[in-house]
DNA sequence: GATTATGTTCACTAATTAGTTAACTTTGCT
DNA sequence: AGCAAAGTTAACTAATTAGTGAACATAATC
């Protein structure tokens, strides 16, 4: 539906509200707020993989080397992890990750 | 090729010659290396984007608020970069990363 | 409902990136 | 060759993550 039709019916789009709470894309807030967005998104993946495994955080954890709180964390979607992080989160569910520009 | 059929060759596996020469998936080195692997693969991608957008690294650098010396060291796959800058490099050259698991 | 397993959060340290400047190198142009 | 633009590299600081243990909360099991 576009923005026009949204509009007939009194509808906000998704877009507009999100910019009026967290400012427009590039300010500082903004960025904070699609980066928790990213964030979060890859910790229910990994949620669901590790699931998916039948593995606790904790098996995952000692599987990489690293804790269970670090597992959480990460899941929570409340880290901004880097690459090498999320590459080794996922080799311990014998998954792959790729990243694709699009 | 299969092992099998390059072994008749007397040709080596890419991946033994990788555990050769880094050891196996896990050890830190091989986790060094298969980082830089990943790091210069999208550095690659980024360079490519950039050009094709026909900018320089300086006016990247300028589009994201950051220095062209950084811009070069994720081209050259000199860094372990986060999640966030990932994102907000290809943002700026109008493009979005997406992040499968296979 | 008590107990245990699992998950979350907090606080802290150590390790690493992000950001920056300046010097240096390479490339392209005339 | 000489010059200018573009890219690379080496420091260094400041900001942030990775890693950790402990306390707390929630879910599952008996």
């Amino acid at each position: 539906m576009n923005k026009k039709d949204l509009e007939k019916l009194n509808l906000t789009p998704i877009e507009d509200l999100i910019t009026e709470d967290f400012g427009e894309i590039g300010t500082p807030e903004r960025e904070q707020f699609d980066m928790e967005c990213d964030a979060f998104i890859i910790g229910e993946q990994l949620k669901d993989e590790r699931l998916r495994a039948g593995l606790t955080q904790e098996q995952l954890a000692n599987k990489i080397g690293t804790k269970k709180s670090f597992i959480s964390r990460v899941e929570k979607g409340h880290a901004d992890i880097q690459l090498s992080t999320l590459v080794k989160l996922f080799q311990g569910l014998g998954r792959k990750v790729s990243v694709r520009v699009i």
